[in-house]
RNA sequence: GGGUGUUUAGCUCAGUUGGGAGAGCGACGGCCUUACAAGCCGUAGGUCACAGGUUCGACCCCUGUAACACCCA
């Protein structure tokens, strides 16, 4: 074996191994175990997320693969509405062509070759995190199946009437010319200016302080346009004569009237609110209260429409609005301009200023589906992990709107829905149908509607149109509802809930028993990874590695804001000096998991990485060691367990009990501890060591040697299987070395049972022989190491004191003591013999002494027993004043008191021991 | 403005029913000891954000305050 570990020799090759040999499918008879995976856009490539999901979900899968379960892990993507189209748009502008010219049908053409060729690479990038999905059931959602679904799910809505079209205001992007949703809307605090402009009032009207005019104060100066009211609060004192009088709009010779509206907020500004309800959500609100016309003076690309005055036609929106504050000013009709701090909506993929939109769309009648959605989680069939995610998850289903589930664009699912020459709508899954249906003949001529439906619409298909739906297929009957979702809290609304709603609608059950939400990967100042930051990781440099010069061009390389690729330069540079080196996918899967604590955002740090890497290589050299002392050496025969094989036994029995619980309660962090914490600080540190005097003793009994060789092997091939999960790469590797000489000739670690804690027994004898063992070794290395006695020397051992069981312990181990803490030779004093000058520890009632002489100056050993002597002081007068207390002893169950009591004598026993041997010291 | 979460060692984080404050990394000192220098041995470091309360006893329960983060308006 190498000397150290090498994750490249060994991933991708191992993986086409497992994918070859068909063990990601589910396999056997055992209760099946499923999980969807959240699918990837197609156009998307792996980030820190997805790695991050894909450790949980892969860890999952496969302890329960290994628990017997009957597991599939379903994959598949997502079609991505927009981000798919712009990006083939962004092909077609580079060779001068656009989708107009070539039409809907080859462009749609065109983007289904993009996704053939290139729509793959996620896939490579996931089959390199180790994820055993099952790829033979690929699902794509818009692949036929899932088409129909999509169908069966649009028409059966609208003809329960839970899907209309309507004259809604929406968010629109006017870059993209389409609607969105409003999770697909950031709202960002941008700097702006906030206009006073003066509304002359008409008829003669003065207000109260006897101007002519109102001031009102607007962000939008170009929205005044479509303005058809002026509102102040019904209750505010200084316009309350004014209502129901009018205004005259200012470059518009229209009259509006002035209304009380309880939504004005009179503290705000001047009190007065201009509103424009077809162009603002909180205005669209206040006209619909009041009847107030809508004036729509936007186009699709948001520059003005014939509905504004002549002047101002066809402008921009932006450029309008200079205009317009330029002539309200030489109208001497601006009244003031403040710097301003608002939040301007952006449109999440082309960052364009959203605007919201009057226009026909088509919507999902959200409250009756919302309801049992609700109502599935309050009873506890979902459950979300954190659980306070529920709060949010109700939150927002308690307050939610209709869904626009209409998109302007060419890649989707084409609505079902067909026109006549009139107008009147009819829905069905084809035109054939639509004709019976409707009773339509051949004659009647019917056009498609063009737009096509929400990607998320058919993600929230995802649970039962990927098992087949609606076919009532094996699959669906045996995988579903799922059990677990993996995902982040950002799509708790997007994708979670909407599939909630889909799923308990069209399955009459939930699509999934529990929800684990993860936290959001941030950098290691805490701040959110994103592409437009510059701070983001791949995890596939973390896996291969990178070096410095790539990695700044690959964070600079295009930004939303080129002016930042400094910035991001200089800090790439601090951050990475020596670049990235290469850590292999084990390393990062330890590391996720790790961090996975409580549903938290976690901050990813390449020292923790490093360390976990490290954690590899200390797993590959044990190793090592053991089959450098097992291979060619004689294991079958009689065998007898040494101290040290029956407390291993044990701690391993605890490592799986706790670390069944970690996985079973979702502990991911908890569960690669135990496991971290035993393979290093038990059976390495220890375990190994306590091995070597047998193993290298040739004139040792054989029968232990074997046994100890056969412990090694049997704890070693226990492990891997126990850590498999989260490290499949190398536990793989490593077990096709040990499992044969443990008489296990199977092809794969992947397809074993997982270790169960009650196949081992707890011994609690040798826990505490062990335990002693270790307290007088670290006893003396703790001497060793303040008195500055070099490693290579040697010392004596003197031991006085203690009970019988010490005199055993001692006698069971003292072998294995002296050459863990380097001693020659060993002597017991009596109780009543005079020590000579010795540096002391006390292990329980046993003084453990190593004599000084000739070794060191007796000052070190002075101030090291004052430090004790000081620490015990302490605890003793803690205890006493607690043991004082006549409430404590009152009040206290008395198996409390009583361990305050043995913890009292104990100090004061060893508080004595110390100060008798400090005085001695005095003497030299 | 409303909601949720966070605040524990220099840094990143654990801490299960209220009863001895932990880990990893970093720091410091010593070691190339035949599995591993990606290692080994040892050491130091904390008013558990702050202020009250409940309790014999509070990192933990209650109230309030502050700071930070995220979501919603």
């Amino acid at each position: 074996m190498e000397n150290n570990f090498d994750p490249h020799g060994i991933e991708q090759q191992l993986y086409a191994e497992w994918e070859h040999a068909g063990y990601f499918a589910p396999n056997g008879n055992g209760v099946p175990y499923c999980v969807v995976i959240p699918p990837p856009n197609v156009t998307g490539s792996l980030h820190m997320g997805h790695a991050f999901q894909h450790t949980i979900m892969d860890a999952l899968i496969r302890y329960q693969r290994m628990k017997g379960r009957q597991t599939l892990w379903q994959m598949g993507t997502d079609h991505a509405g927009i981000s798919t189209q712009l990006l083939v748009e962004q092909q077609l502008a580079s060779k001068g062509e656009n989708k107009h010219d070539l039409g809907r049908e080859d462009f749609v053409d065109r983007v289904w070759e993009w996704r053939n060729e290139s729509g793959g690479e996620i896939c490579e990038q996931i089959r390199r995190m180790g994820s055993s999905l099952d790829w033979n059931r690929d699902r794509f959602t818009l692949d036929e199946g899932f088409s129909t679904a999509v169908h069966e799910v649009f028409v059966s809505l609208y003809d329960e009437g839970l899907i209309y079209r309507g004259k809604r205001l929406v968010n629109w992007d006017p870059e993209l010319e389409t609607t969105i949703s409003d999770l697909e809307v950031d709202n960002v605090e941008e700097q702006g200016h906030l206009w006073h402009f003066r509304y002359p009032l008409c008829d003669g009207q003065r207000t109260a302080d006897g101007k002519d005019y109102l001031v009102v104060a607007t962000t939008r100066p170009e929205t005044m346009l479509g303005d058809t009211a002026v509102a102040v609060h019904p209750d505010d004192q200084r316009y309350i004569d004014l209502v129901g009088k009018e205004v005259d709009l200012p470059l518009c010779q229209r009259r509006i009237p002035i209304i009380a509206d309880q939504h004005v907020d009179p503290e705000f500004g001047t009190g007065c609110v201009k509103i424009t309800p077809a162009h603002d959500f909180n205005d669209n609100e206040i006209g619909e209260r009041h009847n107030l016309p809508l004036i729509n003076i936007f186009d699709a690309r948001a520059s003005l429409n014939d509905a504004a005055p002549a002047a101002y036609r066809g402008l921009d929106r932006f450029e309008a609005r200079k205009r317009i504050v330029a002539d309200l000013d030489s109208a001497g009709l601006v009244d003031a301009t403040h710097d301003h701090t608002l939040m301007i909506p952006r449109a999440e993929r082309s960052k364009a200023v959203v605007e919201p939109w009057l226009t026909d769309q088509w919507f999902v009648k959200i409250a009756p589906l919302a309801k049992p959605a609700i109502e599935a989680v309050e009873r506890g069939e979902i459950e979300f992990i954190p659980r306070h995610n529920e709060n949010l998850y109700f939150a927002w289903m308690r307050d939610i709107k209709d869904w626009a589930i209409s998109r302007q664009q060419w890649w989707g699912h084409r609505i079902p829905a067909w026109y006549d020459s009139d107008g009147n709508v009819y829905v069905a899954r084809n035109e054939d149908e639509l004709r019976t249906k409707y009773d339509l003949g051949s004659d009647v001529e019917l056009r498609q509607d063009d737009d096509v439906l929400d990607t998320w619409f058919s993600s929230a298909l995802w649970t039962f149109g990927t098992l087949g739906w609606p076919e009532q297929t094996p699959e669906l009957d045996r995988y579903h509802p799922t059990d677990v979702l993996v995902t982040g809290h950002d799509i708790i609304f997007f994708w979670v809930a909407r599939m909630i709603m889909m799923t308990l609608k069209f399955m009459g059950e939930v699509p999934f028993r529990k929800v684990y939400i993860h936290g959001l990967v941030c950098d290691a100042d805490g701040n959110k990874m994103s592409k437009s930051r510059g701070n983001g990781l791949d995890p596939l440099d973390l896996i291969d590695g990178i070096d410095l010069e790539a990695l700044v061009a690959k964070r600079t390389a295009n930004l939303l804001q080129p002016q930042m690729a400094a910035n991001i330069e200089k800090t790439t540079r601090r951050d990475f000096p020596e670049g990235i080196p290469s850590y292999g996918t084990d390393a990062l899967r330890f590391t996720y998991c790790a961090l996975a604590s409580t549903g938290r955002d976690l901050r990813f740090d390449l020292k923790r990485i490093e360390g976990y890497r490290n954690f590899c290589n200390k797993l590959w050299n044990a190793t090592k060691f053991v089959l450098m002392n097992t291979e060619g050496k004689t294991l079958d025969g009689d065998v007898e367990q040494t101290l040290a094989d029956r407390w291993i036994a044990s701690r391993a029995h605890s490592m799986l009990r706790d670390a069944e619980r970690a996985i079973e309660t979702y502990r991911f962090d908890i569960y690669a501890n135990v496991i971290y914490e035993f393979v290093w600080h038990e059976y390495c540190d220890w375990y190994l060591e306590l091995t070597k005097p047998l193993l290298w003793d040739d004139a040792a009994d054989e029968k232990l040697r074997r046994g100890t060789r056969r412990s090694l092997l049997a704890i070693l091939e226990l492990l891997l299987r126990a850590a498999h999960p989260i490290i499949p790469f190398i536990t793989e590797t490593l077990w096709k070395k040990v499992a044969p000489l443990t008489h296990n000739d199977s092809p794969t670690i992947m397809l074993q049972p997982f270790p169960v804690a009650a196949d081992l027994s707890p011994d609690p004898e040798a826990d505490a022989g062990i335990e002693w063992l270790k307290s007088v070794v670290v006893g003396i290395r703790n001497i060793r190491g303040e008195l500055n006695i070099k490693p290579g020397k040697n010392v004596s051992l003197l031991l006085q004191g203690g009970d019988d069981s010490d005199r055993a312990r001692f006698d069971a181990t003292h072998r294995l003591l002296q050459r863990l803490a380097k001693i020659d030779e060993f002597r017991w004093l009596d109780a009543t013999e005079q020590a000579p000058p010795a540096a002391v520890q006390l292990v329980g009632e046993l003084k453990v002494m190593v004599p000084l002489a000739g070794l060191i100056d007796a000052g070190a050993e002075r101030a090291r027993l004052d430090k004790e002597i000081g620490r015990l002081a302490k605890e003793l007068a803690r205890l006493q004043g607690k043991l004082g207390n006549a409430k404590f002893i009152e009040n206290a169950p008395s198996v409390v008191v009583d361990k305050e009591r043995l913890k009292a004598r104990e100090a004061d026993a060893s508080l004595a021991t110390l100060r008798v041997q400090r005085e001695r010291l005095d003497g030299i």
